[in-house]
DNA sequence: CTTCAACAACCAGAATCTTCATAAATTTCA
DNA sequence: TGAAATTTATGAAGATTCTGGTTGTTGAAG
């Protein structure tokens, strides 16, 4: 499996570098738009990390370069936090994810392995559990097949707990993956309550065989048996 | 799971300690360099939460050493926010994460369970004694391969006994063990009677062979034979 | 402005856990 | 051996956490 990292600031590259070496990854990187430019059309990689701003030119650029040669790397776009054109214009030119900088490696990695699960299996991506399936692309969900309308943060939940059937989720782990940093100022866990109650509703009627289940003084877990 | 926290910063320990705990965790804590040598060389742990900092001799050194032990504990590196280099040298040495002050108690609690699970990553663990059989990920128990329904703290109990069968157990252990600090300011022991006593009425008619056997003045042992 | 969906907050009852009172078992020692 | 002292077991009350119904708030759409 190969990646390409393309970043023009030393130490955050040997960062991602070292980071992506450590989950066996082959990497290479680059540091200019020239550079970039000339591995991009000797070589192919599975997935290609890309900052925008370099020197010699755009990484906007190089994905439509990419697109020209039709190769099928899998591109997550790296920048500073607040150019959201660089954003719309980088999905537009067909990247598979965005990630603002400062990001956290463990999150950087999570995304290439998931841009380069997505590029394998070249239908769309879902999870499944039992006979749920959660295609998080389009935000839907399904049970045997038939669609089930959820929110947003029910979503999330179910998705959280898909991505990790049979484990034990702690409070504090689900509302820092749904909420985000909203717990901090949160007293009680009632939020939670209240949408894991929604979501169980739905599953139930839906008949979805995967259950949520408590856990006293600590969260939850959703399983299929007892 | 055995979680060691090293970090000089006396409030911020505590803070870490609290929140791992409540993960349920097995937390032990060092403060000075020499203090988690001692310990690194004397007990195994899952995860080593690691400052770098620290009075007596940098955290890279004990990374090293760890790994002239051949130990093979996951390794979180916490550090101040400016100090890339040691992010590399951290990760080259070994380390398996790598999270800057300040940071979110929850984001550091994921990490140590990704760290965890990728050690771990070998099929599902389960350990038995005679026809129980426990899957600490799902919190599930089996007698003869029949689902055993129990509570938090039953599980906790019975996990540590079957983690150490035909050993003698103290009341003192278990509790730190099960119930973490709650037992310093505690001067009884009733709580570990009332949830013995349950688990003991639930393994019995489940048929589990293992019983749970009272050592006058000292503990319990867990053990098939008379 | 009104309506509606999403979400958080509130509340009473259920489940779980700890504490308490008291009984049973084990050890000590006269 | 046989009480007294100590430790463990048990059932029930009290405290905490979770559930599921309901209500309140907010922000977007009509």
């Amino acid at each position: 499996m190969k990646i390409l990292v393309v970043e023009d600031e030393e130490a955050l590259r040997q960062v991602i570098v070292q980071s992506l070496k450590k989950e066996r990854y082959v990497v290479e990187c680059a540091s200019t738009f020239r550079e970039a430019s000339d591995k991009i059309n000797e070589y192919d990689y599975d997935c290609i990390v890309l900052d925008i701003m370099l020197p010699g030119g755009s990484g906007l650029t190089l994905l439509g370069e990419l697109k020209a040669l039709r190769k099928k790397s899998g591109v997550i776009i790296v920048s500073a936090k607040d150019s959201i054109d660089d954003k719309v214009a980088g999905l537009d030119l067909g990247a598979d994810d965005y990630l603002t900088k400062p990001f956290h490696l463990t999150e950087l990695n999570a995304r290439v392995k998931s841009v380069i699960r997505r590029k394998q299996q070249n239908g769309e991506q879902h999870l499944s559990l039992a006979n749920i399936t959660i295609y998080p692309d389009r935000h839907a969900v399904t049970i045997n097949g038939e669609a089930l309308s959820v929110n947003r943060k029910e979503f999330d939940i179910l998705y959280y707990f898909i991505s990790n059937p049979n484990r034990l989720i702690s409070k504090a782990t689900l509302a820092e993956s749904v909420w985000g940093d909203y717990i901090d100022q949160a007293d009680s866990f009632d939020f939670i309550y209240s949408q894991v109650k929604n979501l169980r509703k739905k599953l139930k009627s839906a008949g979805a065989i995967p259950e949520i289940k408590a856990v006293y003084g600590f969260g939850y877990k959703m399983t299929c048996e007892d």
